[in-house]
DNA sequence: ATCATATATGTGAAATATAATATATGTGTT
DNA sequence: AACACATATATTATATTTCACATATATGAT
């Protein structure tokens, strides 16, 4: 993992914040991140298909849903980068943290 | 100073690589910075620029040399970011500082 | 097998970033 | 003042990303 593929991942807003939500919440599915975000399906997807494809985040399929967290092997460099960030930019990803819980506790969500 | 703000001015290599040497160094001018990275003068100027303007770093004239070192206003955690990138990416940036301590003992340098 | 739902990907258009070159400014020296 | 050098900026061209839309695949239910 090179320091700069790591920062072009996260210079994108919906990455950023797919990554920081993810960080926080130990994993998110595609639906989740539609709701929280407010954006399509292939908008999301295709963001967290280029965090897979570089590594920072892996996928899990469980039944209909694909479920994203941090790559186990991400180096511990990188996951400081990521929690240094999470833990003093609360605000940046609040809202939409809002919105992705608020979207779970309706019973049609996802 | 948002992370997106901050990634995106890290996700340019002559920028990252800058920023990682600049905190190596303390302080490095323009010419250093050419001679190290091997790129023209506009181009260099240009990165540094648009880092001085995101406050990540903040430049000095003494004379004819301009100095850049980080901004002192830069968010702990940002310091952070950089700092971590640093300790674990050596090899990254080993040859631009190589190439810019090399110019730097001869003679001619800047 | 068919269908509905969740997710992924291909493609061309639009937006954005980067590059190259020329030109401008600022500083010290003669 | 004129000059040389260090640095900055403007302009136009070019490459990269991102987007929107259509379409494809995977899964579970009927």
């Amino acid at each position: 993992m090179n320091p700069l593929q790591l920062f072009k991942c996260l210079s994108d807003d919906t990455r950023l914040k797919s990554v920081l939500i993810i960080n926080q919440l130990e994993e998110a599915c595609v639906c989740d991140l539609m709701a929280g975000l407010e954006l399509d399906q292939p908008k999301v997807s295709r963001h967290l298909a280029e965090l897979r494809k570089c590594n920072i985040l892996r996928d899990e399929r469980r039944g209909k849903w694909v479920y994203y967290r941090l790559h186990e092997d991400l180096p511990l460099w990188a996951k400081e980068v990521i929690n240094q960030t999470v833990a003093h930019n609360h605000s940046y990803f609040a809202e939409a943290l809002a919105k992705l819980n608020a979207s779970k506790a309706q019973a049609s969500s996802c």
